[in-house]
DNA sequence: GTCTATAGGATGATAGAC
DNA sequence: GTCTATCATCCTATAGAC
């Protein structure tokens, strides 16, 4: 597909095709935006991560704006296609629901994603992030209703767990976790299936902080 | 109490005890900071909004940091407060997970609290914030806990409803409660009793916006 | 397709008058 | 106790070279 290896697009910083190059941004700005929010990051930041110069970042996007609304699309995208898999996978003993819940808390390993959704979600005076923010959260809704089949209150249960995770995240209670008893308690009652994934994700984030 | 009455201060500007300003740009900044953040909000806004200089803002709390730390508190001890008021309602007929429960929901009329909360959740990885943010989650885990008597289980279920209800407000899904029935479903399901308020909430708030 | 240089616009914080 | 003036920084976006 691409010209040049992935390889050679990081490290020699070498000539690219411009969808490849805006894949690369994109996922850099996934991590960026879930670490800092949509005005907390500085697209400097994001073109530091993706090993490209500031100024082509905001070319090959037109705004700010448009490359957190790129991202956040791709987030949700991702997310819907991490449903789908777990409602079409009938063979699977455990129940839909269970299936698609699984499906949500492993997303807690995919750095960037969850919180960017999370940072839109609060951008509700913005009159184009909320609008998008609005929509994704929707889109997310009827998904669960039309494709996996639950009830209005079904949805409702499982989206409520849904921003509980998201909020423990975001808030990085992990960090906590050795040293307040409390954190352990919720964290073990919140996420039980993914104690390890979310300690080993505090430990790369505080590595990265330096 | 203050040696100037409120109408005064904020009308004419005038001379003021120390603690009322501090009171009153607390107050205000509840609101700037709900609606934009941490990071988004500007300490012009919140002075504009308090009716001082945005250097008096900068003097009085030493910095835009110390100011939210200031906030979040604010907030969080006005939701113990109400959280405290309903355990101790032992003559409602309701039981004690309703009556907290309606506590919660009837924050939402505070403009302000729940948003200045949620955009602190998701400052984890902000080192003083962060701290803060967790101590403030914890704190009301604590007081479910053991002022409520809630079973970790409970307190989990609790929080969870919390943080949709947060969310929900926090991406103004009221917005779309005319023009989406989706939007309307979901906020039927999950704040059945505080429709209206917040859809009223909702029109003063695009008010606001002009 | 990608970079360097830089303009232009906020914003947090300080200094000092009243 | 409160304001005006202002500095220094940072950040998005543009211009133009290669």
């Amino acid at each position: 597909m691409s010209s040049v290896s992935l390889h050679d697009a990081i490290h020699h910083r070498s000539r690219m095709k411009s969808e490849d190059r805006r894949e690369l941004i994109v996922d850099a700005a996934l991590g960026v935006f879930g670490d800092f929010g949509y005005i907390g990051a500085t697209t400097d930041q994001v073109a530091r991560a993706a090993g490209v110069s500031q100024p082509y970042v905001v070319r090959m996007f037109g705004s700010k704006e448009r490359l957190f609304l790129e991202t956040l699309d791709r987030a949700v995208a991702r997310l819907r296609t991490a449903f789908r898999v777990a409602i079409a996978d009938t063979e699977n003993p455990m129940g839909i629901q269970e299936r698609v819940g699984r499906a949500y808390v492993d997303l807690v390993s995919d750095r960037g994603l969850l919180l960017t959704m999370m940072h839109a979600f609060v951008m509700g005076s913005d009159p184009a992030l909320g609008r998008a923010s609005r929509e994704c959260f929707l889109g997310v809704y009827t998904l669960l209703r039309d494709e996996a089949g639950f009830t209005p209150a079904e949805v409702h249960g499982f989206l409520a767990q849904g921003m509980l995770i998201n909020t423990l995240v975001g808030v990085r209670m992990s960090d906590d976790f050795e040293t307040n008893p409390i954190a352990a308690e919720l964290l073990q009652t919140a996420l039980p299936q993914k104690l390890d994934v979310v300690l080993a994700l505090g430990a790369e984030q505080r590595a990265e902080a330096q």
